[in-house]
DNA sequence: TAGAATTATAAAAACGTTTTTATAAAAAGG
DNA sequence: CCTTTTTATAAAAACGTTTTTATAATTCTA
């Protein structure tokens, strides 16, 4: 005995198909008492509809996509959570996709799967994909990605303003050689940080230096060996502080330095971007700029869903940072200028 | 101009609808020629199959759902990211929903949105549901938790043979008076621990006193005051270690031991369970049992996609957890064991 | 070379819904 | 009372696929 189906419900109940359709759907246009004993006789047969025969029908699927590379560290998992949340209030489910496959991503998307998505930038969906999905008017969403395109919503995190003002904060302390952790340079976020950095500097008629510029791939491990290979080859350029590109980096870099004998802050200053919930708890607590991660979850799912129900147009969010300073940070211990080095 | 469809692809290529569905599929009753046109063609229309038709006439959505009260946290986003990456790997998609409302998880389970679903135990579907979910033949894992049917899958952590192993591991570092913090008594975990822990005592025939016991709740406050109070009562019944019931109650044990001026690990040693991600950034660095989380879920899904294609029956999979040792344990320092105390 | 078997394609049915259109019965209008 | 509205329900079409069945053309068999 297979699935219960509408068809079932219309024959137990003595009525056609149509009519259970309207029962179930509360169409105001049947006898109360039709619709109520429709209704009782598909609860008795536990007739649940299926999904697939309806949205194939409505062409909505009631469901979001998330794609995206990874959904690890907590970077993610609020992101993940607070939009799965949110999508949960609005009557939508979320599908999540970690891949990096274009074939998955596209088939998903053009193919129905779901009503729009949520594309976080990290999957660098190209030109000709974009212009495909705005054709074939997809809603969506980019995440941490600037697109011309205004057709296409997108929620980022100002990351040049949040370099920007970590390195002023840093300057503000007395630290005078800052090095910046960079993450992956093919990233939006990694650059636009970096970019506030440099802009920072040079405001301050500050030294610039090659040097000073790591890659830590926003990952503790990378971080850690990148920061231990520097001092290592540059002994002479010990900075006054770190910019760190994420909190993971800066947790990487910390170590590194303790590893080395270096006291944070007392030596030097450590900061990081994002505020994952590490960042507190850790020794010392860092100093970071708060990305406010679960509220641009909530905005992004928001602006889809509008996009989707009231044929809003795609706009371009824009997050503060929010700087929280712990105790990775000081201001800089003035030694004796001539006697040490 | 809608979407292009199956039918626009036939006429655009002049042959039937069925030919072109048995191009895309390479069905291998076609010509050749017939074949590699009716593909080109489709692709430059830039056809994509509308996947709702599609999984409404075959049955299958090639899809998982995974059905929890959170994502939040380590112990859910290493899960979330294993079998993401799993359903990848084996040409599934995943569906996550975040809720308690069964109204929702029935829909989507019963409605056929997905293939099979993986169910975290908080959410507790009744055994009326559970019933339902069998007679329709609902392919489903639950994780951590022991369902007597048979025709459903589970994957849970070993508890037993964690704590067994811990105390085992304390033994061995020469400690012979240990104490357990069990957590809440009604939670399957937390006797299944101190089970093991009383099994690796008795077989190295070592002190099992009531004493011994105490009582935390998996929490670090409860923790914290049940080990002051322990301390306070008990001065001359010092023991050489503690295993807490989890990692929070090992940071609520350490605390109150230091806040008593002993160290951690030197004068007594502490180990958890879990690994939870501050864990390893805790001072001491906390020794504790970790539960194989990624596997669990990799295991999960490649349960769920045999039973699945190859209506493999329902398993019952325990893992054993994995000893991870850190800062908060070490060998027992054999004082003059007549001059002390 | 007529009939059988094979091959390649087309036509039609089906999946389970919603929605549009048709029909029958009852109520209203004059 | 006979037409016109209104009301309640049924029938049919449609969504975009896959799959089953039918058909035509070709090749094989004896």
């Amino acid at each position: 005995m297979g699935k219960v189906t509408i068809k079932d419900v219309a024959r137990e109940a003595g009525v056609s198909i149509s009519t259970v359709s309207n029962a179930l759907n509360n169409v105001d246009v049947l006898n109360p008492e039709t619709k109520s004993h429709v209704l009782n006789v598909a609860k008795r047969m536990n007739y649940v509809p299926n999904l697939n025969g309806k949205q194939l029908k409505t062409g909505k699927t009631k469901m979001l996509g998330f794609f995206t590379t990874s959904v690890s560290g907590p970077y993610f998992y609020t992101l993940v959570e607070s939009m799965a949340r949110e999508c949960d209030r609005l009557g939508y489910g979320l599908n999540v996709f970690v891949t990096r496959d274009k074939q998955v991503i596209m088939s998903n998307i053009l193919g129905r799967r779901v009503d729009g998505v949520i594309i976080y930038e990290e999957l660098r969906i190209d030109d000709e994909d974009v212009s495909m999905m705005m054709k074939e008017k997809i809603k969506a969403v980019f995440l941490d990605r600037f697109l011309e395109n205004e057709t296409m919503g997108s929620v980022i995190f100002d990351s040049f303003v949040a370099g920007y003002e970590a390195t002023k904060y840093l300057i503000s302390l007395g630290h005078k050689k800052i090095a910046y952790i960079s993450g992956v340079d093919t990233m939006f976020d990694s650059v636009q940080r970096r970019d506030g950095y440099l802009e920072a500097l040079r405001e301050h008629q500050l030294l610039v230096d090659e040097d000073y510029v790591l890659q830590g791939y926003f990952e503790e491990e990378g971080t850690y060996n990148a920061v231990k290979s520097f001092l290592h080859m540059h002994p002479d350029k010990l900075p006054d502080a770190f910019l760190a590109g994420n909190d993971l980096s800066a947790i990487g870099c910390i170590r590194a330095l303790k590893s080395h004998g270096f006291d944070v802050p007392a030596d030097i200053s450590v900061v990081g971007f994002d505020d994952i919930d590490i960042a507190q708890y850790f020794t010392p607590p860092l100093t970071t700029v708060r990305n406010q991660i679960a509220r641009q979850g909530v905005l992004a799912i928001d602006h889809l869903v509008r996009m989707i129900q009231k044929k809003e147009q795609g706009k371009k969010q824009k997050l503060a940072g929010e700087l929280v300073v712990r105790g990775s940070s000081q201001v800089k211990i003035q030694r004796n200028d001539l006697g040490q080095e």
